[in-house]
RNA sequence: GCCGGUGUAGCUCAGGGGCAGAGCAACGCUUUCGUAAAGCGUGGGUCGUCGGUUCAAAUCCGACCACCGGCUCCA
């Protein structure tokens, strides 16, 4: 039996099977619920009558492995209602499933294989026993609700990993195990990026001085290629009466999620979770001409939401988040022109990122229209306008129905990272639901008041969820321009310091990031150091350079140093270098390409 | 929030009812070095927090806090 990309799924389909066998047999009386194939693996629901933990899982695998043999063909009936009930009457899950199928008119089938019997809507085609007992393993225990609903009872969830050869599991692992080495939650300490403390409290990163020169860092280049389009800073408090929110829709929709505010006059306030409303309260302040129009309001600044202790996870999901925020209150007539201005910003900020976009059109939920704020033609008017802009771009953008903000469609942007993970990085938003309940207008050409729409737009989005993303992207090490130490200047011995000085000076004198450390350790241990910090150029001064006034750049730093005028080397003179580096990092170069950072060249 | 796991020095970890341990880091002295860890020495701890059991708790039990893997949620 051959296996292939197609029939995998099958394989793996049929090991959840065989899992729930193996489970039954250690533990009596366990029930399986569903175990379908997912992307990697498998894996089934059980309510057991014991507890289980990650180390039981070998003796589950071993089981499996023991079964295997027996697991050389399927075979499948239809059945009745009452025959399931004959064979499934101890399982509860299997049993709600066979009376919704059969209130469905669905047709109900055993599939079995090795005998173990399950009730199954099939696909089981090829005999499990051929296939290498090492290309699948064990995984991970977790809790999984019934059917996904939080109300329900929470089940033991094992999952399995399975590939179609053992060597393809293995790299697979590895593969893993190299995100788990960019794991953002120990680089970024490492790195000495951020912090957390019991005392603050979790999901509340603190920042450190590298951490923060790395954010404004950021936020500088976003800023940078908002202004140049007309956009102007505002600043707004951090709290605000609840009337702000109760006319915004938000305090309804959200308010489990405010962190909220008594104050000792008894009136409630809320900490922002978002900040359009402020901003709506920023145009509002005067009667527009449609002259003015845009007003482009930019504000990077942080927002708070209480989310559920159990959904934090690093910098990925945080209880104060920075938002590089931006609002565009203009004339329905002025989107398109507005919204391609923001969608060139995405594209020249995450072109020095090195991230490749794909598009997608967010739309709303038409099943769940209780969801939203507005009415159905507004919905259908602003999403018609999107997948226009989307067509006159020439991309491919999918359409995500239930995607939208509860205010507006949206246009994401997914950004693919050097190992090949997919995230949802800026976001460009079309509101006509907040104008409206803020009654903004402006006065149009034959003097009327007009409604105006709003867009809301993040380039990076969370700068928290953001750095998350591009610490594990660069393995830590970043392009020059981001790194929050670009040249580390190491003096073969406490002689040449004054050497060191004159070279640091020389890069200081343009803003260059140095650092100088003191021989007090030996040059290796020096050198190692700054490996591990992910300095991108390490310099080392000696007698040799001294006398030539020059710099030797460490031949193994992550990647060969250039001069101004295109010439690789690793000796240039104290000008070279200084107009190589600055070169470098005016033009936010990425020097090695993603996918050349997984090699040994970088410390991980 | 729910299920499971974890919590010992700044970091990585050992120990497991009877004196709190190692390596690295830090600090001091010696070394002044040519491309990834010099040598010797010193300091550092309410063993996450609070409570219980016990003659005795870092160790056993409970609650809480924090972190990890999932589930649910995510403007």
């Amino acid at each position: 039996m051959k296996i292939t990309h197609e029939n995998i799924e099958v394989i793996r389909h049929s090991l959840a099977h065989l899992l729930a066998m193996a489970v039954r047999e250690l533990y009596p009386g366990a029930q399986n619920a569903i175990g379908p194939a997912i992307e990697n693996g498998f894996y089934q629901d059980f309510e057991l009558p014991a507890q289980i933990s990650e180390n039981d899982l070998l003796t589950i695998e071993k089981k499996m492995q023991e079964l295997l043999p027996r697991w050389t063909e399927w075979t499948s009936n239809t059945v009745t209602l009452e025959e399931v009930k004959k064979e499934f009457d101890w399982n509860k899950y299997k049993m709600e499933l066979a009376n919704e199928f059969a209130k469905e008119k669905k047709t109900l089938t055993f599939y079995t294989c090795g005998g173990f019997v399950d009730l199954c809507k099939g696909g089981h085609t090829l005999p499990l026993a051929e296939i290498d007992p090492h290309s699948f393993k064990l995984d991970r225990v977790a809790g999984a609700y019934w059917r996904g609903d939080e109300k329900n009872k929470m089940l033991t969830r094992i999952y399995g990993l399975a590939f179609a050869t053992k060597k393809e599991l293995d790299e697979y692992l590895a593969m893993r195990a190299e995100a788990e080495k960019r794991d953002h939650k120990k680089l970024g300490p490492a790195l000495d990026l951020f912090t957390f403390s019991e005392l603050v409290g979790a999901g509340l990163p603190l920042w450190t001085p590298k951490g923060t020169l790395l954010r404004n860092t950021l936020d500088a280049f976003v800023w940078e290629l908002r202004s140049a389009r007309g956009y102007e800073r505002v600043e707004i408090p951090h709290i605000t009466k609840k009337d702000l929110y109760e006319r915004s829709g938000h305090w309804d929709k959200f308010k489990d999620e405010l962190f909220r505010i008594t104050t000792r006059e008894g009136h409630e306030f809320a900490m922002k979770p978002m900040n359009c409303p402020h901003h709506t309260q920023i145009y509002a302040r005067k009667k527009w001409s449609y002259r003015d129009l845009p007003q482009r309001y930019a504000n990077t600044t942080m927002v708070y939401r209480d989310e559920q202790s159990g959904e934090l996870a690093g910098l990925a999901r945080v209880r104060c988040i920075t938002q590089d925020d931006a609002h565009v209150f203009c004339r329905e007539s002025q989107v398109k022109e507005e919204f391609l201005k923001i969608w060139d910003i995405v594209h020249e900020f995450y072109g020095a990122i090195g991230f490749e976009l794909k598009v997608r059109l967010s739309l709303h939920d038409p099943k769940h229209p209780e969801k939203y704020l507005g009415n159905p033609s507004s919905w259908k008017k602003a999403e018609g306008i999107l997948r226009d802009i989307a067509r006159e771009k020439g991309v491919d953008a999918p359409e995500a129905p239930g995607e939208a903000a509860f205010y507006g469609p949206k246009i994401d942007f997914m950004g693919k990272d050097s190992i090949g993970r997919e995230w949802q990085v800026a976001t460009i938003q079309l509101d006509m639901n907040m104008p409206e309940r803020f009654n903004l207008t402006c006065v149009n050409e034959k003097s009327e008041d007009e409604r105006i729409v709003m867009l809301h737009a993040a380039i990076m989005g969370a700068i928290e969820r953001y750095l998350a993303i591009i610490i594990e992207h660069f393995a830590g090490a970043f392009p020059l321009w981001l790194s929050p130490i670009q040249v580390a200047i190491i003096p073969v011995s406490d002689k040449f310091a004054d050497y060191g000085a004159k070279v640091r000076d020389a890069l200081q004198k343009e803003g260059v990031r140095v650092e100088m450390k003191h021989a007090d350790e030996t040059l290796g241990k020096r050198i190692r150091a700054a490996e591990m910090q992910k300095i991108p150029y390490m310099v080392i001064i000696g007698e040799r350079e001294e006398k030539t006034d020059t710099v030797n750049v460490r031949p193994y730093t992550i990647a060969p140093f250039v001069t101004s005028d295109g010439k690789q080397t690793n000796e240039p003179s104290i000008n070279e270098f200084v107009a190589g580096i600055k070169k470098e990092i005016e033009g936010k170069q990425i020097r090695l390409e993603p996918h050349e950072r997984k090699n040994n060249q970088i410390p991980l």
